[in-house]
DNA sequence: TACCAGGAGAAAA
DNA sequence: TTTTCTCATGGT
């Protein structure tokens, strides 16, 4: 499939999941601090788990940087047991605060280009390509298009011959799709596209069922894998 | 019981 | 460089 084929198919996938879906209000979150610790807390768990994590964690402390550094390793493990992995999350959360507080919170981040804000965030211990752009995009508000298994799985189907899964490979395709919009359409676009492809990997094209029988998509779909 | 969930890092091959 | 292992709770 040549680029201008595959950029087509990327903006009707978007398009068919915005109608299929609508607006998803993305991210949940109380302050822009609490999307920074959910993306962390979500890796490989599930949001209703975060959830529970991020109540615990707020009857103990206040869900800002300075407090959730002052607690105890253990303390803080505690709080977000429900969210599984708790031990390495308490590291990597008091570890990601400690560089937000120094780097001098969003009043500094905020005026750091895209590009360098996210080799920052990928610098962090335990902060991947998946959780930067998560923040990227959902706490600071930057054109980054949020890639997961959920992504790689759909674009299997709709693209029918991916060459690559590599992330930053997806990661291009997808923004490059709608490279010519503003920046702030483009912000808005991938907060929704990102979030409708997780929906509608629950609600439709569940887990690695080949059956997209009741698939909100089906109609343009490539599936019919084997 | 087994599998999966809004991953990442370290170790092994 | 690529693959495998580890971390861990809670829902289905």
């Amino acid at each position: 499939m040549d680029t201008r084929a595959q950029r087509a198919r990327i903006q009707q996938l978007a398009s068919d999941l915005d109608a299929a879906y609508g607006p998803q209000h993305w991210w949940p979150a109380e302050t822009r601090f609490e999307v920074l610790l959910g993306a962390i807390l979500t890796q490989n768990t599930a949001w209703t788990n975060v959830e529970r994590a991020l109540k615990q964690l707020r009857a103990v402390v206040p869900l800002e940087p300075e407090p959730i550094l002052g607690l105890a390793r253990e303390a803080l493990a505690e709080a977000i047991r429900s969210a599984g992995y708790f031990n390495q999350k308490a590291l990597r959360i008091q570890g990601f605060c400690d560089w937000f507080t120094r780097r001098g919170g969003f009043a500094a981040l905020d005026l750091v280009d895209t590009a360098s804000l996210r080799g920052e965030l990928l610098a962090q211990h335990g902060i991947g390509p998946e959780t930067a752009d998560d923040m990227l995009l959902y706490a600071f508000a930057r054109p980054v298009f949020v890639v997961d298994a959920y992504t790689h799985r759909l674009l299997q189907r709709y693209l029918k011959h991916p060459p690559t899964r590599d992330y930053e490979t997806v990661r291009a395709w997808v923004e490059a799709a709608f490279v010519e919009r503003t920046t702030a359409a483009q912000v808005q676009l991938f907060n929704e596209l990102h979030a409708q492809i997780v929906r509608h990997a629950k609600v439709a094209c569940a887990k690695r069922s080949p059956d997209c029988a009741n698939c909100a998509l089906q109609k343009r779909c490539a599936q019919q894998l084997p």
